[in-house]
DNA sequence: AATATCAACAACCGCACACGG
DNA sequence: TCCGTGTGCGGTTGTTGATAT
């Protein structure tokens, strides 16, 4: 027994919206709000699915919405958000006023993630401590791991989730075999070197909930690594270091947020990348939890010996002092090498690898 | 000028969660 | 507690316009 579709599709209309559908569907919300999308179309006199007005009003209708292209800016924190989020993107929208999921998803699968691959691949070459370090976490770490939502697309009589286990959860499994038509970025993949090993994920651990895999098939499974509070409430991006909250949605590297314990595999290089990136607080515009309210719920630690505040589930956590963000990706403009043209991108991964080389040496030098 | 190819964008589809009865 | 419905989300597909051959 299937679920039952959201509306009776005979009949309906689909395709493009017509003007005039346009102008039929916006002048019903305008008198009567949004909201029961199932009946809208009807009291509306549109021929559609309400799924359809639903998106169509809220990707394309919305007197709030940003046309034009994406800026500079906001392509930077798309990429600095998709590194900690992935693909996320309602998530990452929220932190973009006037832009839509559906238009981000677009962008960043259109535009950033070709650059960002060639770019990658470039830079992958180089990394070889880092792809090694990572699968070895990998490995270690997948012990246990949570079922995805693939394995449950290919058996629907799978048994259900528990609710207060996260969506993602649900989702695809961590490591996987599928082909994928995008790429995450370097950026991620310097930082994606472990995940949480314990079942639930929890805000501040998601954003180190990472893992190396094949470029070429990571960016669908990124959507498995998610986020939600602890009693599944609405989700908020934050830091692992609180002290230098910053107000709005300002996006900034934080420093290190702990000391490495019982990791004789990683070294210095391992532990840089580890909290490459995090954002001090992005703002959950839908009023989800901020750093603060997590420690209040128990699910970030102080740290005695660092007096740093740190995530209950993030197992390694990370001596930032020793590789920084900036050291990384060549500073604050980091992502200018980004939204150069293709021809530049050879030059870009050259970026990286000199970043990584440099720190390379001073781990040695350590 | 005609056709093929590609990129960008719009829309659809299926799944999972939230919520109320 | 269970079940059905509404809604949101992310992946995928389809369409259109631009460019190359």
């Amino acid at each position: 027994m299937g679920r039952a579709p959201c509306c009776e599709k005979v009949g309906l209309k689909k395709g493009r919206w017509a003007a005039e559908e346009d102008e039929k569907l916006a002048k019903y919300i305008q008198a009567n709000g949004e909201g029961s999308w199932r009946s809208l179309p009807k009291h509306a006199g549109l021929l559609r699915c309400g799924k359809s007005c639903r998106l169509r009003w809220i990707n394309y209708l919305r007197a709030d919405l940003k046309r034009g292209n994406i800026s500079a800016e906001e392509e930077d924190i798309i990429v600095k958000l998709h590194a900690s989020v992935s693909n996320r993107w309602s998530l990452i929208a929220s932190n973009l006023p006037g832009r839509t999921d559906n238009e981000i998803k677009n962008y960043w699968n259109s535009h950033l993630c070709r650059r960002i691959h060639s770019l990658r691949r470039s830079a992958s070459e180089s990394l070889p401590l880092i792809t090694e370090t990572a699968k070895e976490a990998m490995l270690s770490e997948e012990k246990g791991g949570r079922a995805g939502r693939f394995p449950a697309k290919k058996n629907k009589n799978s048994h259900s989730t528990p609710k207060d286990v996260t969506r993602a959860s649900t989702k695809k499994p961590l490591v996987e075999n599928s082909t994928s038509n995008c790429y995450n970025s370097s950026i991620e993949a310097i930082q994606s070197l472990h995940k949480p090993s314990i079942e639930k994920e929890t805000l501040s651990s998601a954003i180190n909930d990472t893992i190396i895999r094949d470029p070429c098939e990571e960016d669908k499974e990124q959507t498995g690594r998610r986020m939600v509070g602890s009693s599944g409430e609405k989700e908020t991006l934050v830091s692992s270091q609180s002290d230098e909250k910053t107000s709005g949605n300002s996006l900034l590297p934080c420093p290190s947020v702990g000391k490495i314990e019982n990791d004789q595999s990683s070294g210095p290089f391992y532990h840089g990348i580890d909290n490459a990136l995090c954002f001090n607080e992005v703002t959950d515009p839908n009023g989800g939890s901020t750093l603060n309210e997590e420690r209040q719920k128990g699910l970030v630690v102080h740290t005695e010996e660092s007096g740093e505040w740190d995530s209950c589930s993030s197992i390694r956590t990370s001596g930032f002092d020793y590789w920084s963000w900036d050291d990384v990706m060549g500073g604050d403009d980091m992502l200018s090498w980004l939204r150069e043209s293709d021809e530049v991108e050879g030059e870009s991964a050259q970026k990286l690898e000199e970043a990584m080389d440099h720190e390379k040496k001073n781990a040695m030098a350590a």
